[in-house]
DNA sequence: CCTTGTTAGTTACAAAAACAACTATTACCA
DNA sequence: TGGTAATAGTTGTTTTTGTAACTAACAAGG
């Protein structure tokens, strides 16, 4: 039997951070997946549309670092449920911009309400100083290249 | 087009969360699957077997909320690699004792060095009281139920 | 004992993700 | 120009995951 040692599974970086990655998106996952039918891709994207206001799938790709084909997809089906309408953009014809119908709108007014007040039960039992540090350092890990 | 206001996806916490919980398992992913071959789920079961000891299947899913059948063909996976072994448990014969054996240690001891490493390099640009203030309010939301 | 219900683990099938190959367009440069 | 390379996005195929149904073993009350 392997000797016990002072490393906890529970504290080690990667773990965690997805224990709470995924502990705290799932009741959010329940709203636009049960109300909207809507896989985790798909809100990504409305939301990236919905705050950035018109863009490409390329732009949607590189701002969210998920690949081509997710948001490919994931548009597809958007557009299917008349959430956006895809323009050819003139000046690169390869590309598409990528633009909100009202109904999309709509959907992301709703959702980003429940994101918000979703946002503020997860840190309300923290101080304002803790959730500040918390933030930074998620951010400084999100854009690390080791 | 939607009219912009204070809420930033880069700060909702579910986004921020998962993106930092992607960003900063890459690199040590590299390492169990180039290396071992291994998928996520199986690192975990070596690194409960290797820490916590000898345990079943139900144990490792309850302590680290997998769904048993992730946990199954983790195992199995595992076992098809020599590196535990299964044994009937003749106190309750539904459940079966996972031990490593030497090969699964010597790859757990291995890993475990590279995942010390690893969150050591992640947290070299925190303070301590940093880190300790992240892991405490990490584990806070991964153990919240919303 | 013998039903009824529960639990540990596996298997089968459906949903989703990862990866590679493809089309259409643009960019660059000889 | 025209030919090669690069880019935006899509489609097809393979892995991996999620979900439900299954087997085998236990539990407990009649």
């Amino acid at each position: 039997m392997p000797e016990k040692d002072d490393f906890d599974l529970q504290f080690f970086l990667p773990y965690l951070l997805n224990q709470a990655a995924e502990e705290s998106s799932l009741a959010f996952q329940q709203v636009y997946k049960r109300r909207y039918g809507m896989l985790r891709t798909e809100w990504r994207v409305l939301f990236h549309l919905g705050i950035y206001g018109e863009m490409t799938a390329k732009q949607i790709s590189q701002r969210a670092r998920m690949h081509k084909t997710k948001i490919s997809r994931a548009v597809q089906k958007l557009a299917d449920r008349r959430l956006l309408t895809r323009v050819r953009d003139d000046r690169d014809r390869r590309s598409e911009i990528l633009v909100l119908t009202p109904a999309g709108q709509g959907a992301y007014r709703e959702l980003h309400q429940v994101a918000c007040d979703y946002d503020a039960a997860l840190t309300s039992g923290m101080s304002k100083a803790e959730v500040q540090t918390l933030r930074r350092l998620l951010v400084q890990l999100a854009r690390r290249q080791i």
